[in-house]
Order: structure tokens, then sequence, then C-alpha cells
DNA sequence: CGCCACCCTGAGCAACCGCTTAGCCGCCTG
DNA sequence: CAGGCGGCTAAGCGGTTGCTCAGGGTGGCG
């Protein structure tokens, strides 16, 4: 799947088409370059329009980005909560959240960079609300961890420390992946989901 | 140590006492709002001196951001240079270079924030020495971790892979490190060198 | 066919930005 | 003591920014 495609499938569900091409046009020129560096004329450029018709779709260049931080969120909450409330061993599960979470990084690692990196972008109220979502990540996140450590799967001195190291890890990806790059994201999916393994496996 | 002693520790040897005084104000302003949302008032008004006397000290604004970036980029090679040069086992060398390469990044957490995620706001040259520092960073990790490969003490099946991956967790403990947290810098770099040698210890 | 609503543009506004310049002040040296 | 130099400030310049407004065009509906 090309990086087009990735980027319909995020947003492939915003109407009217104009406002679905600003935010197509405002992830790719956030995470290019960073909100504040990113110009609404360079927007609205890249959308094929005039910066006025930023101001038909969204109130305010900041609305933008909360609307981008809120979908890339959500996506990648509902992913790590798919993981956590599946069956299988706690291992299993550990697997599957840090590959698809990894894996999600990776494929959309433009709009991984701009929900990552540029949280202090958000206004007051907005950073809030996105700051909850991170939270409950961190907590399904270590959910998963705490399960295998009660069942004797995991071996895990510190359980919220070694759950932000395993977070550190996956978001971390969006920052540095390159798509000409020699792994593919389901490659580095599984080679950071065998790492985390080892790092709460017993000794 | 505090967090004033920490920053004059790192640049205290810059004179005249102004360009130093500037310096600590890019660092600080430029790791909480980033690179582009720092305006040159703000740096010389936390300096206590006017926006023009920022230029008597530096040619642009970017030249503070190469300089900040430059400091803070050999500090942390050396880090990483002088635990790799270390005597003792492969597993020795990889838990000092992790346990000071994060504590680092927690102590300086302000400048490993400029350090680590302003780079884009660098004008090309300055971007491609920064990067070959990077890179000799990488390098040097990635020489610890194939030492211990070859005599056998770690198991990586993929050993570039690992090597970003051990570099990612170190790294990002500059954008969450929060010092009124509950862990100290030094017991993070236990934690963490603790994890990273789980992850290549052979099964 | 005419009207209305929606989407968009061109032009512009008020504020801000990185950087420059002219002049002042204090200190040092001859 | 006088002059020069370095460091700094106040003021300003040319350009850019986020956002607004008036008007035009198009499509749909009565």
């Amino acid at each position: 799947m090309d990086a087009q495609a990735m980027e319909t499938e995020v947003w492939g569900d915003i109407t009217p088409d104009a406002a679905r091409r600003l935010v197509v046009a405002a992830v790719e020129a956030f995470a290019e370059r960073g909100y504040h560096a990113t110009t609404t004329r360079d927007i609205a450029g890249r959308a094929g329009m005039s910066p006025a018709a930023l101001y038909i779709h969204y109130k305010t260049k900041e609305e933008l980005l909360y609307q981008i931080s809120g979908v890339g969120h959500r996506r990648s909450l509902t992913l790590l909560r798919q993981a956590a409330e599946g069956g299988g061993t706690p291992a299993g599960r550990l697997r599957t959240a840090v590959r698809s979470f990894v894996r999600w990084h990776a494929e959309h690692h433009t709009t991984g960079r701009v929900v990552q990196y540029e949280l202090g972008a958000l206004g007051p109220e907005h950073y809030a609300e996105i700051v909850e979502l991170r939270r409950r990540s961190e907590a399904t996140m270590r959910s998963i961890i705490e399960d295998g450590v009660r069942s004797g799967d995991f071996d895990v001195p510190d359980v919220s420390g070694t759950t932000l190291a395993v977070l550190s890890l996956c978001i971390d990806v969006a920052r540095w992946f390159n798509p000409d790059g020699r792994r593919t994201p389901d490659q580095i999916g599984e080679l950071y989901a065998d790492l985390v393994l080892r790092m709460v496996r017993p000794g």
C-alpha cells in the first residue's frame, strides 16, 4: 500500500472533498516542517486552494491540528484496545499490541509525526483532551504488561517504567521511519515485538 | 544537582557572560516551544537584553540553534565513545553506554529536546554536520552491540534494527522526562540499561 | 428561468517576525 | 584627560503571518 492509499485510509471519510484535501495537505506539511513552520498559505497551496478557503472548513489553523491529532490518537488507541481485549496468552497480546502499534506508526509515519510531536501547538482545552487519550493508551499498554506479570508470564520489576519504555519504542518509529528504508512496517513491527518480549521475559 | 547547575555544566564555558546567557535562554525557549515558535524577542527577553543584542554575539537565530545542537551532540557522542572504549565485558560496556546516555538525556532534558527534535530547523550545511555526529553516535552504539554478538555474549538477530531501538529508548527520555517525576535520572538509566540488556540477552 | 445557498478567490488588515542601523555609555589605553 | 572601541538599546525596515471580507460563480431547487 503506497503513501497515497495510506493517507486515504486515515482521512478517507472526511467530507466534503475539499476539507479532506486540506487535512491531507496539513498532515504532510506539519509532518515535514512542524506546525509553527507551516503556514496556512502552504497548506492551502498543497491542497490546490487559496488561503481563505481553509477558513470555510476549519475555524483556525489550530483546529486543523486538533482534528489530525484527535483522529490519529483515537486510531492508535483503538489498535491497543483491540490487542488488549484479544484472547490468547499475555505474551500473545503484548506481541500483537506492539506489532500493530509499531506498524501503524511506520505506515502512517507522517500522521504519527504530527500526532506525537506537535502536541505543544495545541490550545489548552484541545491539549487536555489529547493528553487524556494518551493516558488511555498508556493505561492500555500497562494493563497488558500487568496481566503478564500477574500470570507469571512476565518478569517486570518496574511496570510503569517499562510501559513508558515500550511506548517510547513504538512512538519513535514515526520520527525515523523511511519508506525507502530496508525494512517494511511489518518487519519493524515483528522486530520490536520480539525486542519487547525479551524485555519482559523471565530470566 | 538542580536545573540551574545542570545548564551551567553544559554551557558554563561560553564567554562572554552575555553570550552564555543568550544560549541558556535559547535552550529553555527552544525546549519549551520549539525553534519556530520561539522569537528572538523571547530569547533576548529571557536573557534580560534587547533583541538587537542577540546579533552582537550570534550572526543569526539559526546559528544559536546550531551552537546548541553541536555542543549537545558532541557531549552525548563523547559519553558513548567513553563507554565503548571502556574495559570489561560487552555487557558492561552496553550497560554503561545506555545508563550514561539515558542519564544525560534526563539530566539535560531541555538541551536534549532541542538537540533531538529541532534538527529540521537547521540550515543545510549545519544539518549535514549534525547528521554526521548522529551517525557516529549510532555507529558507536552499534559497535558495542556487535562486539557482544561476536563474543557470544549477545543474541541479536538484527543488529542495526536493535541499535536503532536502543537509541530510540535513550533519546526519547528527553521528550518525556519530568524533573518532578518519581524517578531520578540515575534510576531511569539503571532501568533502561537493564531493559536493553534483556533485549540482547541470549535466550 | 430565476433565486438562493454554498464554496471559493483576490485583496487586504493588524500584528508580528528576523534582522539592521544610528547613537549612547562605560571602560580602557595612550 | 581624551579618544577609541566594544557592548548594548531604541527604533525601525521589509517581509510574512493568521485570519477576514466582499464579491463572483456554480449548482440545485421551486
